[in-house]
DNA sequence: ATCAAAGTTGTGAGCGCTAACAATTGCATC
DNA sequence: GATGCAATTGTTAGCGCTCACAACTTTGAT
C-alpha cells in the first residue's frame, strides 16, 4: 500500500480512502491512485483489514446432508449471492447432527471470525442448540419461520403439501395416504401438516400416515406394503427419492401408476421427469431460498435491521403419475 | 491474550508459545496458561495471526456443477478432511465455466489470501487457464493426473469403464455401444477411452459412440434412437442419470432390459438401486477423492513436497440391467 | 565451587491496514 | 485582501499476534 502511495504521489491513507470509497477524495487523485493500483497489481490484505475493522467479510454456512438435492442447491444460491456482495463463504458440513457437532462447527466459525452464519440444518432441535450458544454474530436459518433471535427464509412446505393433496382431491381421490419424511425434520413436519389440513378442509379424515426416512430404499420398502394392502387410491410422498422407490415397488407388484394408485412427489429433481412413469411433484426453488437467506443476513449485518422472514412459494408440476380416481 | 498472560502470571509471548505447541515451555506454566485460557474463554484472533504468519488457514474450493452428485460429495470429503486438519474451507461455485469466471473466482481467493486451492472443474481447458494465472499458492485438481504444476487426485475412470465393458463382454455381448458425456469433460474422455480400449483388446471394433450431455433428458432422447435401430445388444452409459433416461425410453418403446438390451451406468448414486430395473453401474468414492485432494494439498503446504497424484479405484456393482447376450 | 550448555521466559518490533485527529488547501464572502 | 468554512490530504496510533533476540534459570560436568 505504501508502494501504491508512492507511485501515485499521495499518502497511504489516501490510498485507503480510495479503496473504501470515501467521499472526500478529489477525482484527480482518485484516478491517479487507481492507476497506480492497477499498474502495481496491488491487492489489499484481508487479514490486516479485518484486524482493524473487526469484520472478516466471511459468512459461514452450517449445514447437514449437504450433498442432497435441496441443501446443495441452497448452498449454490447462498454462495452466489454472498460472492456478489463481496463476501467469502466458508462451509462446515455436519456428518451427523448432534449438539456436539453443531457446537464444534460454530466454534470453528467463531475462530474464523465470520460475520454471520447461515444454518441449513433441517432439524428443529438445532435451533435450540444454537440459541444456547449465544453466538456473537447474526444468524439466519433455512426453514426457520422467524424466531426473534433467528430469522430465516423458507419454502412454504405446508402450502406445497396442500397443492399436492388438493390436486389429488380434484381428481376425485378420497383415500389419500402420506409417506412422510422423519417427523423430527422441520420440512417433513410441515408437509405432514399441509397434507392433514388439506384433507380435513375437504371433510376427510387423514388416516394413512407412514413415516419414512427420505431414502429411495425406504420408499421401496413402504411401497411394497402399500401395494399389498391397497388401502389408499393415492399416495403423497414427501420427496422424489422415496417416490422413486415407491414407483419401483408398485411396478414389481403389478400395481399400475396412475391407473391403480396415483403418486405425487416433492422437490422436482431434474430426474423426476424421467421416472417410469414421469412423476407429478411439487417444485421448490432452493437457489432462491439461499439467495433470500443472504439478503436477510446482509440486511442485519449492514443496517442492523432484523428483517422479515422470507417465504418462497412452491409450485405443482403435473406429469403422469396422477389420474382421476378409478371409481 | 494480554489478559490470559496476566491471569497466568506470564508474558503474552509464553501464551503464544503454548498456543503454538512450542517445545520449550515447562509443563507447569503450560498448564497454568491453559487453565487461564479456558477460564477466560479466550480464542485467538485469526486475522492478527494471519497478518504475521502470512497464512490464512483457509483452503479455497473452486468448482462447477457443485450440486451434482459427484462434485457435492467431493466437497464433503474436502471439507471434512480440511476441517480435521484445522483449515477453513471457502467455496466458489462457478455458474458457468469460462476463462473469465475462473479468473474471477481465483481473484476472489487471492483476495481472501487462501493458502491453497482445490479445483473441481471437470473441463481440461480449466487447467490451461489456471496455468496462465500463475497462482502464488499450491493447487490440486480433481481429475488431473499430475502435471508438474498441477497434481491431483482422480478416480481411475478408464479402469471403471473397462470394468463395465468387460462385464458385458463376459456376458457374451459383442455390439456394445457407449453413450458418453460431453467429450470436453476429462471424465467423459477417460470413460470413452476405457470403453474403446476394452473393446479393442477383445478384438472388437468400437463403433457406436453417442455423445451425450449427462442429463436424464438426453439419455431419454438418445435411448429412443437406440431402441428404434437396435444396432447394439448392450449400452454402456457414462452416468446414472442418463441411464435413467435410457431406461425410460426403452420402457416406452417396449425394449426389455436386460433381455433385449443390457445397460450399465456409472456413478452408483443411491437411487440407482431403485431404477426399473435396478441399475448395474460403476461405483466411485467421491468423498475419498476429496480427502485425497486435501491430503495432497496439505503435503505441499506443510512439507513443500509435490506429492504423487492419488488414484482411487472404481468398483463394478452388478444389479439387474445386465444379462447374457440373447443369442 | 565454577563454568558452559541447554532449557525456559521476557522484551521489542512490526505485519498492513483503518480510525481519529491534525494540517493544509481552495474558495466564497465581506 | 483578510476571514471563515468546507473540502481535501497527511500524520499518528494501534488492532492482536508472532518472530528474533535478549535475559534469566536450571542442569550437569569439571
Amino acid at each position: 500500500m505504501e508502494d501504491v502511495a508512492r507511485v501515485a504521489g499521495v499518502s497511504h491513507q489516501t490510498v485507503s480512502r480510495v479503496l473504501n470509497n470515501h467521499p472526500n477524495v478529489s477525482s484527480k487523485t482518485r484516478e491517479r491512485v487507481e492507476q497506480a493500483i492497477t499498474e502495481l497489481g496491488y491487492r489489499r490484505n484481508t487479514a490486516a483489514r479485518s484486524l482493524v475493522t473487526r469484520r472478516s467479510q466471511t459468512i459461514g454456512v452450517l449445514g447437514s446432508e449437504m450433498a442432497q438435492y435441496g441443501p446443495s442447491h441452497t448452498l449454490l444460491g447462498v454462495q452466489q449471492a454472498a460472492r456478489e456482495a463481496g463476501y467469502f463463504v466458508s462451509v462446515a458440513a455436519l456428518r451427523e447432527v448432534t449438539p456436539e457437532t453443531i457446537k464444534d462447527a460454530m466454534a470453528h466459525f467463531m475462530d474464523q471470525g465470520v460475520d454471520g452464519v447461515v444454518v441449513t440444518v433441517p432439524h428443529p432441535g438445532t435451533f435450540d442448540v444454537l440459541k444456547d450458544i449465544t453466538a456473537q454474530v447474526p444468524m439466519v436459518a433455512v426453514g426457520s419461520i422467524g424466531d426473534e433471535h433467528l430469522t430465516g427464509a423458507t419454502v412454504d412446505q405446508r402450502q406445497g403439501a396442500r397443492l399436492a393433496v388438493e390436486h389429488l382431491l380434484e381428481l376425485g381421490h378420497q383415500r389419500i395416504g402420506h409417506l412422510s419424511g422423519p417427523s423430527d425434520w422441520i420440512d417433513a413436519a410441515a408437509r405432514i401438516e399441509g397434507w392433514r389440513d388439506a384433507l380435513t378442509d375437504a371433510g376427510i379424515e387423514p388416516v394413512t400416515l407412514i413415516e419414512g426416512d427420505w431414502s429411495a430404499e425406504c420408499g421401496y420398502r413402504e411401497g411394497l406394503k402399500v401395494a399389498a394392502d391397497r388401502s389408499v387410491s393415492a399416495l403423497f410422498v414427501a420427496n422424489d427419492q422415496m417416490a422413486l422407490g415407491v414407483l419401483r415397488a408398485f411396478h414389481e407388484l403389478g400395481v399400475q401408476v396412475p391407473e391403480d394408485i396415483s403418486v405425487v412427489g416433492f422437490d422436482d429433481q431434474p430426474e423426476s421427469a424421467y421416472f417410469i412413469p414421469p412423476l407429478t411433484t411439487v417444485a421448490q426453488d432452493f437457489e432462491e431460498l439461499g439467495q433470500r437467506c443472504i439478503a436477510l443476513l446482509l440486511d442485519r449485518l449492514e443496517s442492523g435491521a432484523t428483517g422479515t422472514p422470507a417465504t418462497v412459494a412452491p409450485r405443482l408440476v403435473v406429469r403422469s403419475t396422477t389420474a382421476p380416481a378409478s371409481k
